[in-house]
DNA sequence: AACTTGAGTATACGCATGTTTACTAGCCGC
DNA sequence: GCGGCTAGTAAACATGCGTATACTCAAGTT
């Protein structure tokens, strides 16, 4: 009814670009890359779509902006390693009923197959996941040990997006310990 | 150089479907549901674009059809019940190397984020590979676990496909019989 | 107040997709 | 031998995509 029920924004580029970023973020996080349109993402940001073209060069140009404001893990990798099965345990055991809050995250969770978004994943999960923990490791095999406890992680999910979500049990979580505490034994 | 290289094929309806069929199946398999276009399919048939549409439908319904076809994995969850862990995990080895034989486990390996075959992966998953394994296995929580066992075979394939394909070590079978022996453990 | 800059806009381009339509021609029963 | 069923074909259709273009107009400077 009203005409003009949007007030004017302010013009800014930075804040536009923000925006722009900021529901990129949330729709990949929750859709994944090719399921997600600029028109779309436009949308979201209240930007117009030409806007993307403009501040990101192209779509996949977008997704690496995402992937680089993303915050690390760093909590999950620090601590003593002996709580270490335990704590991704808990990590892995909410990933069964919900996706991960970080988008990048749920992202890397799903498949990107555009070859852009393959490296720029494939990157991120290598830096900022596997090599951390694996630095964590002692004893032989840290390589070996640490891709197998992620592989774990990345199935959890996989069964829960693909099967559906179901509510961990306490027994749930001492599985996922001992599961854990099997990847990475040395 | 020669006008007529290929022959004329016969007029048969049901090679023609097999064909199709055929093609698609390896297609799927090897690339996933969303990359493969029915024009590829088609084209790896020698058959028109228009019978795929003709014999299936649609896309998701030859997706479907392919699906219906495919055997299931009676061998890996047979035999003796001391000796699955051993065998899920000299299997989920073969993944860290190299996808599936099996053109569904490859197509169930990867999202598949269109409804229809959302679902019909979703069942296909469940009738073939968790609710056996599920049977396998006695003592509490035999859903709980098959679904674990489950998740890291899957997690397996999607480490491969993400970072790389790894040659498995004898130590890493090992590590992985632990893992299952973890997931199974009643 | 006039000018310049650039943020934001509307629109269309080129392309690839799944699907459908109208048509052609080979095979089988009579 | 021929007529009708139908397998197979060629071409287009409708749609949605990422991207690019030409333009409008608000704001800061002189």
């Amino acid at each position: 009814m009203n005409p003009q029920v949007t007030e004017a924004r302010p013009r800014d580029r930075e804040a536009t670009r923000e925006r722009i970023l900021q529901a990129a973020r949330t729709l990949f996080g929750e859709q994944g890359y090719e399921q997600v349109t600029v028109r779309m993402i436009a949308a979201a940001a209240e930007a117009n779509i030409a806007l993307v073209g403009r501040y990101f060069g192209s779509k996949a140009g977008l997704f690496a902006a995402v992937l680089q404001g993303e915050p690390t893990f760093g909590d999950l990798f620090t601590g003593r390693p002996e709580e270490l099965p335990r704590r991704l345990a808990e990590y892995a055991a909410q990933r069964m009923q919900h996706p991960p809050e970080s988008p990048i995250l749920r992202t890397l969770e799903r498949s990107a197959y555009h070859p852009e978004v393959r490296v720029a994943a494939r990157e991120r999960l290598i830096t900022a996941v596997l090599s951390p923990l694996e630095a964590m490791l002692s004893g032989p095999d840290a390589h070996a040990r640490a891709r197998m406890a992620v592989s774990v992680v990345l199935g959890i999910g996989a069964m829960r997006r693909r099967v559906g979500p179901e509510e961990p049990t306490p027994a749930d979580v001492d599985r996922l310990t001992a599961v854990f505490e099997a990847c990475l034994a040395g």
